[in-house]
DNA sequence: CACCCGGAGTCTGTATGCAATAGAAGAGGA
DNA sequence: TCCTCTTCTATTGCATACAGACTCCGGGTG
C-alpha cells in the first residue's frame, strides 16, 4: 500500500525499485507492475521471460514468480501455449470493477454498522473527514495529494471497523486492478476543475458515512458506499474525454479505447 | 471445477493425481490442495518444501509455485521468516464468506437481471431448476450428487447471464475457499435428514431468482440471492453440531473449533 | 507455382546446486 | 539453576543448466 503510493509518485522510474532488504520477487513484482502500468508494454504483447531478466535485474526464479502474483492480481493473463500476456482492459470491465468495488465497500460498511465500530475509530474518521474537508477547499495540488493520502487512510478505517479479515482480501484484490483503486482518479481531479465539486460531493458522503456507522444504520452505510464508489466512474468517464490527463494516469494504456482505429499495432515493440 | 469434483470423490488420495498431460505444476497444486483439504496438516503446520518434495514426486520449483499459488488462494498464509503454514479458519471467517459470497451472487443477478439474459440462458436455467426438484423429492443419496451437479451448473449460468468478467473472477477467488462454495455442504445433507427441507427451500430461491431475472426485477435478485448464500450458513450450523459429518466433509480440520480445548496439540507430526 | 518437410532458434517448464539466514540445541559461565 | 553465547543444522531464496515443445523460415519436390 505504501509502496503503491511510492510508485505511483515516481515519474517514469522502474529502472531500480530502491531495493535494500528487500527479496529479489518483491523486487521485481514491484518493477514489473510499474513497468505495465506506465505503459510500457501495449497489451497483448508476450511478457517473455529472458528480456525482463537483464531488464530488471533479477533471475528467472524470482521473475516467474513475480509473473504468477501478477497474473493472480490481473495484470496479466495466461497465455495458453504458456507465458503471460498483459492484459487488456475494456471500459465495461472498469465500470464493473468499480461497481465491485461499491458492492464490497458498502458491505464493509455495512458490517461497520452492524457490528459497530469503536469510539476511537469514529473519531479518527470525523477527524481525516474534517481534514479532507480543509484539503478540498484549498484548492492547490498539494493538498490535493494530503486528499489522496486521508482518503485512503479513510478507507482502511472502515475496512478495519468492518473487522473482517475475508472482506479485507476480497477488496485488496479488486482495489488492485487500475483504476478500481479508491483514490485512482484524484490525480486527474487535481488537474481538471470541471471536476472539482465531484471531491464536496465525495466528502459529503464520507460525513454520510460516518453518520450511518455511528447510528447503526446499515442499510444506509451500505447504499451511500456504493453511490460514493460511482463518483469514480463520473471521474472515469471525464477523464476519458481528456485524452491528455488520461494518458498520465498509471495504466492508462491497459485501457482498450472505444474507436481509436489502432487494432493492427504500427509499432509492434 | 471438475478436477474439483473429482477431488471430492477420492477419499483419501493424493498420492497421484492422475497425471497425464498436466504439468508438474498444476499437478502439485492439485495434489497439495487434496492434502490441505484432507485434513492431512493441521492448521498452523509449516509446509516445508523438502518433504512435499517427496510425498508429490515433484520438483522445488514446481512446488514452490503450487505453494504460491494456494496462498493467493487463501488455504495457505505466509510466513514472515520465509514458506507457508496451513491456515486457520474461525467460523466467523466461514460466515464472512458466505455472506461475501452472497453479496457477490446477489450483485451477479442483479446485473443478470438489469442486463438481461437470453431466452437459451433462461430456459436453461428453468429445466434446471426443475431437474433438481425431481432430484429434490427422489430423496436418495445418488440424486444428491445430480443435485451437486445441477447446482453448479446453475450458477454457472447465472453468472454467466451477469456478462462480467471482473465479478466472475473476484467470485472464483471466494468460492475457492472451503465452505464457501455454493455446494459445499450438499453433501452433509444427504445424510442429514433434518436439513432435508432446506434444499426445498432453496430451489423456492431458484425459481424466484429466475422469475426475478426474467421480470427485470434486479433489487429482487439482488436480495434474494442474498438469502439463498444464507441457506448455507444454516447448513453450517446444522453440521458444526454433527461432528462426525463434519469431519467428513473437506477441509473439516481446518476449522478452528469453539472449544476443543485441544490447544496444544498432542501429536505434533 | 504451391505445398510439404526439415532444421534451427527461441521460449518455457523443470531440476538441482549454492549460499545466506533463522532457529534450535548445547555448552559454558554467573 | 538459569542465562547467554556460540555453533550447527535445516530451510528457504536464488541462480543456472538442461530438456522438450513450438514456431518460423528455407529449401526441395510434386
Amino acid at each position: 500500500m505504501a509502496a503503491h503510493d511510492e510508485a505511483a509518485k515516481l515519474p517514469n522510474g522502474a529502472e531500480e525499485v530502491s531495493a535494500e532488504g528487500t527479496s529479489q520477487t518483491v523486487r521485481a513484482q514491484l518493477s514489473l507492475r510499474e513497468l505495465l502500468l506506465s505503459g510500457e508494454f501495449p497489451p497483448g504483447t508476450r511478457m517473455s521471460e529472458l528480456p525482463l531478466v537483464e531488464r530488471l535485474g533479477v533471475s528467472r526464479t524470482p521473475l516467474r514468480l513475480a509473473l504468477a502474483t501478477l497474473e493472480h492480481e490481473g495484470l496479466l493473463e495466461n497465455l495458453e501455449g504458456g507465458g503471460y500476456a498483459v492484459r487488456e482492459f475494456t471500459e465495461d470491465d472498469i465500470h464493473d470493477a468499480i461497481e465491485l468495488r461499491g458492492v464490497l465497500e458498502g458491505t464493509a460498511l455495512r458490517f461497520a454498522a452492524e457490528r459497530g465500530a469503536t469510539g476511537e475509530q469514529l473519531a479518527e474518521m470525523r477527524e481525516l473527514s474534517a481534514r479532507m474537508d480543509e484539503a478540498v477547499h484549498k484548492k492547490d495540488v498539494d493538498s490535493f495529494w494530503d486528499y489522496v493520502e486521508l482518503n485512503s487512510r479513510f478507507h482502511a478505517l472502515f475496512l478495519e471497523a468492518a473487522q473482517s479479515p475475508v472482506l479485507e482480501r476480497a477488496l485488496e484484490r479488486i482495489v488492485s486492478l487500475p483504476f478500481a483503486s479508491p483514490s485512482a482518479f484524484v490525480l486527474a481531479q487535481a488537474e481538471l476543475p470541471e471536476s472539482w465539486e465531484i471531491l464536496v460531493i465525495a466528502n459529503d458522503h464520507h460525513k454520510g458515512l460516518i453518520e450511518a456507522i455511528e447510528g447503526r444504520e446499515a442499510a444506509r452505510a451500505e447504499s451511500l458506499a456504493r453511490e460514493h464508489a460511482r463518483v469514480a466512474r463520473r471521474n472515469l468517464e471525464i477523464v476519458m474525454e481528456n485524452r491528455e490527463v488520461l494518458e498520465r494516469l498509471p495504466g492508462a494504456s491497459l485501457i482498450k479505447l472505444p474507436s481509436s482505429g489502432g487494432e493492427e499495432r504500427p509499432d509492434g515493440e
